[in-house]
RNA sequence: GGAGGGGUGGGUGAGUGGCUAAUACCAACAGACUGUAAAUCUGUCGCCCUAAGGGCUACGCAGGUUCGAAUCCUGCCCCCUCCA
């Protein structure tokens, strides 16, 4: 492996690497490395935030090393101290499994199943008394944890930090112990907890692992980190139509970041565009129709990206009403129907009240004319559009 | 053990007796426009019945005071900070 090779690897969607010298030197030996990448099984989807990291995960595969990938179902009962939100209920064991049944089924749709290996938190939590929990806990200071800035924060301004959140680290770190990881993976915001794995590793006698951060993916919403408890997300089993369509949705500063970090467009490309975009010669909604093409394409395939592509002409942008995957509703149509009753029997709206607003702000549709009334008269097979993208085809049912 | 702060609509967060279905911001939804499910602008944004209009339920929970309470009183539950 030769330094020019690495550039790539190291360089493109790389928030930090620590210490980079060591992981350069490590990687020229040749040797397979051991990968860590944790995973908390509260939250078993995995979205286009995530794909981050595994892509490069996947790199490093392609170059013959080992992921070892850990399920944290000790730390997840703890809640990472992400800060807000402390509170998490305990996972029973049967949803911390299943919960990982789909996470890993998510997870191999990136990363190499070969070159993978899967651990579980419990084969070496789960022999842990207190004995071990005071000696593990008493190698570091209040002092070390008030030093990251989360804590610190919170610290300052008064506001709770919950004993538990300490060990999230502490757990987290000993994970790195327990496998002999060489490198772990995390995004950014991980920087702490793996930097007190470096240090316990030294502390117990192993090398200090080195650390490999990737940037946080912005949200669709183009202002947030991409979560999904903010639902500004793309997950990676969203239906082909909704991910192109969630894609196509994204600010225009987004569409750069996200060809850089999330597909294998090269590099002097990506320049290309952006000059184009600054420049205004070319229409970014082109460049969104490549990105959302592209990254369907990962996940579903050539042509389902490409059925997606013709779903957006069609109906997003033409507003024609879709042909298939269309919602149908039976019901009899003698001699009117309504309207409010309709969208309230297929769940299209929550309340009556929401069916009327829509009503009156004109945004439905019978067969392409604005409703104005609540009572219409329709016959078979046609068709009531609700708002932008919402369809129910109505099916004449006597009696 | 002591002192204090707080629980409001999806979120943040105003509101300390009527003008408050409840300011503002965000999210969401709709319409217009467009270069797109981008941006921008406008509107909507508890539920129910209507043409206007009306009714009902709502500010941690349960009671109470009052013509009238998210706002005052009592009890309870929950959360947080500080001092020991």
């Amino acid at each position: 492996m030769t330094t020019a090779k690495l550039g790539p690897l190291l360089r493109r969607g790389v928030a930090e690497i620590i210490v980079e010298q060591e992981l350069v030197r490590m990687l020229e030996s040749g040797k397979p490395l051991r990968l860590k990448q944790g995973f908390d099984p509260s939250c078993p989807d995995i979205h286009l935030g995530h794909v981050v990291g595994l892509r490069k995960l996947r790199q490093f595969q392609e170059m013959g090393h080992q992921v070892i990938l850990i399920v944290g179902d000790w730390t997840a009962q703890i809640g990472d101290p992400s800060g807000e939100s402390v509170t998490r209920p305990m996972l029973t064991a049967e949803q911390v499994k299943s919960n990982a049944e789909t996470y890993l089924q998510q997870f191999f749709k990136v990363v190499d199943k070969e070159k993978t290996e899967v651990k579980w938190q419990s084969e070496w939590f789960g022999n842990f008394d207190l004995a071990d929990v005071v000696r593990l806990t008493s190698k570091f200071t209040v002092a070390q944890f008030l030093a990251r800035e989360d804590f610190g924060k919170r610290y300052r301004e008064g506001r709770p930090i919950a004993i538990t959140e300490l060990l999230y680290p502490l757990l987290q770190a000993y994970d790195s112990v327990a496998i002999e990881a060489d490198v772990e993976f995390g995004g950014i915001d991980q920087k702490f907890n793996c930097l007190v794995g470096r240090e316990l590793q030294a502390m117990i006698g192993q090398r200090p692992q080195q650390i490999f951060l990737v940037p946080l993916l912005v949200g669709t919403d183009g202002t947030k980190k991409m979560s999904k408890s903010l639902g500004n997300y793309v997950g990676v089993t969203d239906p082909p139509n909704d991910m192109y369509g969630k894609l196509m949705s994204i600010p225009d500063d987004l569409i750069i970041p996200y060809f850089e970090l999330l597909t294998d467009v090269p590099d002097a490309e990506l320049g290309e565009m952006a000059q184009q975009i600054e420049s205004g010669s070319v229409n970014p909604m082109l460049l969104k129709k490549r990105l959302a093409g592209d990254i369907v394409t990962q996940f579903h395939g050539d042509a389902a990206a490409k059925d997606a592509a013709e779903y957006f002409v069609r109906v997003v942008q033409r507003k024609e009403v879709p042909e298939e995957d269309i919602l149908l509703h039976r019901t009899r149509l003698a001699d009117s129907v309504k309207v409010d009753d309709v969208l309230l029997a297929t769940k299209l709206v929550k309340s009556r009240s929401e069916a009327r607003r829509l009503l009156t702000q004109g945004a439905i549709e019978l067969d392409g004319e604005k409703v104005g009334s609540n009572v219409v008269t329709a016959c078979d097979g046609s068709v009531l559009k609700v708002g932008k993208r919402r369809f129910v085809k109505l099916i004449d049912t006597p009696g």
